[in-house]
DNA sequence: CTTGACCTTCCAGTCAATGGAACCCCCATG
DNA sequence: CATGGGGGTTCCATTGACTGGAAGGTCAAG
């Protein structure tokens, strides 16, 4: 296989995969043309990257979790740690854009949005603390 | 003032600040030492973006949200509709966020986490489709 | 023999900083 | 006057995970 039926294959870029090479995810043979010549070896560990990627795992948790499918012998308790430390950062992650998200709706909810030139959004972002400000506008505290 | 006052007040690293300057963002005059003398608006401006940022406006919309403020005649629509697309790219990746988390919830719930090597973390990112991979496990599918 | 779709390498750019080297400025102390 | 320390300055490189583009090699079809 070359690298354009990987590319459709995997849903990965033909680009990336040969980043992926780069970095050493994975290291395909090469035909006599120069061609890069996948595996199903090959084909397997992208299609693993590829998924691991779309779950939010870093190149380097990657690198991690490739080594630990190679290890026959490995724990699964290896396996659930790196997941469980990604299951984290996206909880981190999640509360952090929900907060965003409820700060900038509720500015949102307080902008006329029509053609004054009065927004409680650049107020805020301009004034004081966020919450304050808020609050001011509430005239709850 | 000078740049370490001005970090100190907007909590921003001094290092952040003189990028700023780089990318037009503030532009403070200089004194004949060559240090760079921030004034008032500069530091508005400053605490301004780092509230944006901190909202995860990224910079080119605090660039156009700068030009609102400045722009004393804006509608506050404009501002409406910048906000607006910041909300809808924080909801979508929320989402994106917590497909990821259900999926490597159950993973982790489905994998023992002790010495054996069996794992179906890495048996689901190896092997099939991804939900067909936890239907099976669960004999539900 | 040419066209066009592949493939190759290498270099540059993205975003939003951050790290570090090398150097300048200014004040206080001895 | 030297020295030390804690500011400041510039410039270059690096991060993470790609992405874009140029310049050129390879191969099958017409």
């Amino acid at each position: 296989m070359q690298i354009g039926d990987v590319a459709e294959q995997s849903g990965l870029p033909a680009k990336t995969i040969r980043y992926y090479e780069d970095i050493g995810l994975v290291t395909p043979k090469r035909d006599a043309n120069g061609y890069r010549a996948f595996r199903d070896t090959d084909m397997h560990r992208l299609t693993f990257v590829a998924r691991a990627r779309a779950l939010g795992f870093t190149i380097k948790q990657c690198h991690n979790l490739l080594a630990l499918w190679d290890d026959k012998s490995r724990a699964s308790a290896d396996v659930r740690a790196v997941a469980g430390e990604q299951l984290a950062r996206i909880e981190a992650k999640i509360a952090d854009l929900e907060a965003m998200r409820d700060t900038l709706s509720r500015l949102m909810r307080d902008c006329s949005g029509d053609a004054r030139p009065d927004c409680p959004i650049l107020e805020t972002l301009g004034g004081e603390d966020l919450d304050a400000a808020s609050r001011r506008r509430k005239g709850a505290g």
